[in-house]
DNA sequence: GTGGTCACG
DNA sequence: ACGTACGTGACCACG
């Protein structure tokens, strides 16, 4: 009996071998392969160029590098397979051909294999693998320890005392190194008869067919027990029937699988191994790569590369930075920190002082709002321009990306040096952020829109909105009893006490105690959310308790409890405006959300007319009336919608009319509920899942209402359809104003990533574009404020609503100015339309 | 830190 | 045969 093989898992597969090393030998063919197919192809650039073989790529010659600490790297390539190409003529194998994303990034892997200090390796007319096996046949006849990389089972034949084999099964993390009798372990044989066995099992992987029925353990068993292939069909004879049939009847096939999978040896190749020295790795290169294919982790990391390499070799670049401690003056890149400041008056010098009432000079900020400067340039904003769906915009991060390395002198204490590095930072990161967003042509949005908001939302932010604190107090206290009550009622209709705030507890109680019909379910247990909840409320008198305490107690958790804390000496709620968060160019609010203040139950408008005027002031409340379809209508160009608006109708009673065909005056208010939600799936992207997911409907049902939707509004569909395509072009979707969203997910290889995709693109166009015109709004509005001296002002953005606070002699013509402004933000064709009320409180403003 | 839930547009 | 409506922020339980 032969012995045992082992699998991957069960040996011992550690890299110490790979430790020993002075040679790396690496298929770069290969690994660009593995890379491309390991890693998803939605990993890709802002502009949507697919990265992902590059980022697996140059992660494994990162890794090399760094955990090695080699002598010598080389990538060999394949180039033109004349010699192969008799031996795959012979057998009649294909190619197929390469796909198309991994072509694309085909001429980039060279270019950072030099940039590592490594060697490119390419032979006319020869495959990578044989180069490999010829250079690692000398390295091991001149003693070189050398580690071949790649993931073909052929290279296992490679292995000798001085040549180890690395695999990387799941990913760089995970390594795999072999020795020779580490491959005896897993096959069974010795690395010399690896030919023979792959000759018998075949290579599935290049669609080689061997001898059939004969698989990696038959193959491991006959060629250890016989020596040979040769071997094996001499005692054909001696196996059992039907093998033996196979064995003789397959002979040819298996001796050319054999033979394709031996690699030349003795190739006459103008290389020694040991010349194969490494070069010290050109840091700026590598900068520079990682930085144009957004390869953050590795920016932040080529420092470590430093450690791999002879001191001698390495090359520091990178400015330090002076800095003195001085009053500010002047104009430069600008930081603060309580109430030090810093200036980064040229490149490499920066003053430090207290902070100054004022700055005359002309400042570059990164994130003139949080530090309460006016700003000529704010890096943080042009980041976002550039790269709307990023989660953070950390100056260190985007300046490591940007090749800036500063040096602060050491003597400084921590807080010093980061105030320091920060103001030359933001300096130096000037130019390049606007070269890219003049590259993008975002530079009227940048200057025209963005810029000029910032002073609009520290105003508002410092503004703030007044609470009624004894309402809100009254409420509070209201609310806090009752939801005591429902929570011992449920208790006590559960028979036992548990946290309704707890899903899963609730889950038990609802579906296994009491054995109410459970509904979706979740990654962790059944679902008890709202609808759920309302389809078994008729089970049992313990839900409509949960489903009220639900609703209460997120009332009083979220917007009731907190706000007391939350509110400043002045009496009022000082939200946060982030500029820079959303993908689509909308703002959000927090700490508090008050973009999320209630109002669709009644109780909800009871909080909201917690929020109220001064004493002789009232709140105006102006908000865009269908906006968002408006845009569609605009960027159609669909004349039915566009007539519909232009004649003032209710758009989902026309969206009704058309679509269920039913005469106008006859249509029911189900029948415009239905409407109502065909339009908002329009503007989120259309799916008949969500559709009947909402309607709570067959999806059948769904799908026929969007079929007879898109059939009366043609040219919808084609927006769609234009919308997608353009994405799956260029990277990116464009909303009315010229902001872009990278839509990498359109080329994604899973189906349900690209749905979202086109999801998104279509959803762009909208929701961008609202937040464009809403913004252009809001400046306007603002600086006419000023120009015509009135107390009115703006306090608060909800995305297509507008709240301000005005003096009551002021009401009238701000109600006229306000209006006057939203509509004239675009020309939109339909014109865009704006309801406008004032009142009291925020509620009473809005009826 | 993540997922479920729910507040808003 | 999947799992999906778009965009946010906040709270809470749970691992």
């Amino acid at each position: 009996m032969s012995p045992k093989t082992l699998t991957g898992e069960e040996l011992q597969l550690d890299d110490a071998p790979a430790r020993d090393s002075e040679l790396f030998l690496v298929d770069g063919n290969n690994l660009a392969y593995r890379a491309f197919f390991a890693l998803p192809e939605e990993l890709a650039t802002s502009e949507g160029f697919s990265t992902n073989a590059l980022l697996g790529f140059t992660n494994m010659l990162f890794k090399l590098l760094a955990d090695y600490k080699p002598k010598g790297v080389a990538v060999a390539w394949d180039t033109r397979p004349v010699h192969r190409h008799e031996l795959l003529d012979t057998y009649k194998i294909e190619r197929k051909p390469m796909p198309g994303l991994l072509s694309e990034q085909f001429p980039y892997f060279r270019p950072i294999v030099e940039a590592f200090g490594y060697r490119n390796l390419e032979f006319e007319g020869w495959e990578a693998d044989d180069v490999i096996a010829t250079l690692a046949t000398r390295a091991d006849e001149a003693g070189v320890k050398t580690t071949v990389v790649s993931t073909d089972r052929d290279a296992f034949q490679l292995v000798s005392d001085n040549v180890a084999l690395m695999m990387t099964p799941r990913g760089v993390s995970d390594v795999h190194v072999y020795t020779p009798e580490r491959v005896e372990a897993r096959l069974g044989i010795r690395p010399d008869q690896v030919p023979d066995f792959i000759g018998l099992k075949g290579d599935p992987s290049d669609n080689i067919p061997g001898i059939p029925g004969i698989g990696d353990k038959t193959a491991g068993q006959l060629i250890a027990q016989y020596g040979s292939l040769e071997d094996v069909i001499e005692h054909a004879d001696e196996l059992t029937p039907a093998r033996s049939r196979a064995v003789k009847e397959h002979a040819e096939q298996a001796r050319a699988a054999k033979d394709l999978a031996t690699m030349r040896r003795d190739l006459d190749l103008d290389c020694d191994p040991a010349e194969l020295v490494l070069a010290p790795p050109d840091r700026s290169q590598l900068k520079e790569m990682f930085r144009r294919f957004e390869f953050r982790n590795l920016l932040n990391r080529v420092d470590e590369l430093d450690e791999a390499v002879p001191a001698s070799a390495r090359e520091i670049e990178g400015v330090a930075v002076r800095w003195r401690e001085a009053e500010l003056s002047g104009s430069g890149g600008f930081s603060a920190d309580g109430d030090r400041a810093a200036l980064a008056t040229t490149e490499d010098e920066v003053v430090v002082g207290p902070r100054p009432e004022r700055l005359e000079g002309e400042l570059v900020a990164h994130d003139a709002k949080a530090l309460r400067v006016s700003a000529a340039d704010d890096t943080m904003i042009a980041a976002y321009l550039i790269e709307p769906s990023r989660a953070s915009y950390e100056l260190d991060d985007l300046a490591a990306e940007y090749g800036l390395e500063l040096l602060p002198e050491p003597q400084a204490e921590e807080e010093t040096a980061r105030l320091v590095r920060h103001a030359a930072a933001t300096l130096r990161l000037r130019e390049p952020l606007l070269e890219r967003v003049k590259e993008r042509g975002h530079e009227r949005l940048y200057r025209e829109i963005e810029l000029p908001l910032t002073p609009v939302l520290v105003a508002m932010e410092q503004v703030g909105v007044k609470i009624d604190t004894y309402r809100m107090g009254e409420i509070t206290a209201r609310l806090a009893d009752r939801v005591e009550e429902l929570e011992a009622k449920a208790h006590e209709l559960a028979g036992e006490e548990f946290i309704l705030r707890s899903t899963q507890q609730v889950a038990r109680i609802l579906f296994e105690k009491l054995e109410l019909t459970p509904g979706r379910k979740g990654k962790t247990g059944y679902s008890t959310d709202t609808r759920v909840l309302r389809t078994i409320r008729g089970e049992h008198e313990i839900v409509p308790v949960i489903e009220e305490w639900r609703e209460y107690s997120k009332l009083l958790n979220t917007y009731l409890g907190p706000l007391p804390s939350l509110l400043g000496d002045d009496g009022r709620l000082h939200t946060t405006f982030n500029q820079t968060v959303a993908a689509t160019g909308r703002l959000s609010t927090s700490n508090p959300n008050l973009q999320a203040i209630p109002i669709r139950t009644e109780l909800g408008r009871e909080i909201r007319s917690a929020f109220v005027a001064e004493p002789g002031w009232k709140l105006v409340s102006a908000d865009y009336s269908q906006i968002e379809l408006r845009i569609l209508a605009h960027v159609s160009g669909e004349p039915k919608l566009r007539e519909a608006f232009a004649r003032g109708e209710d758009v989902h009673r026309a969206t009704a009319a058309e679509v269920l065909g039913v005469d106008p005056a006859k249509l029911t208010t189900g029948q415009r509920a239905i409407a109502k939600m065909i339009n908002f799936g329009i503007v989120y992207g259309i799916s008949a899942f969500g559709l009947s997911e909402n309607l709570e409907i067959p999806r059948e049902e769904a799908q026929a209402y969007i079929d007879a939707y898109l059939a009366r509004f043609p040219h919808v569909q084609d927006f769609i359809q234009r919308t997608i395509e353009q994405a799956r072009g260029d990277g990116y979707t464009t909303s009315l104003l010229g902001r872009r969203r990278p839509v990498p997910e359109l080329r994604a290889s899973n189906r349900q990533t690209r749905s979202l995709g086109e999801r998104l693109a279509v959803n762009f166009v909208m929701q961008g574009s609202n937040a464009d015109i809403i913004k252009v709004a809001m400046i306007a509005i603002h600086r006419r404020l000023r120009e015509e001296g009135r107390a009115a002002r703006l306090v608060l953005q909800i995305h297509d609503e507008l709240l301000l606070e005005a003096p009551g002699n002021e009401v009238a013509a701000v109600r006229e100015l306000v209006r006057q402004e939203m509509i004239a933000a675009y020309d939109l064709d339909p014109p865009l339309a704006v309801d406008v009320g004032a009142g009291d409180d925020w509620h009473e403003a809005k009826s």
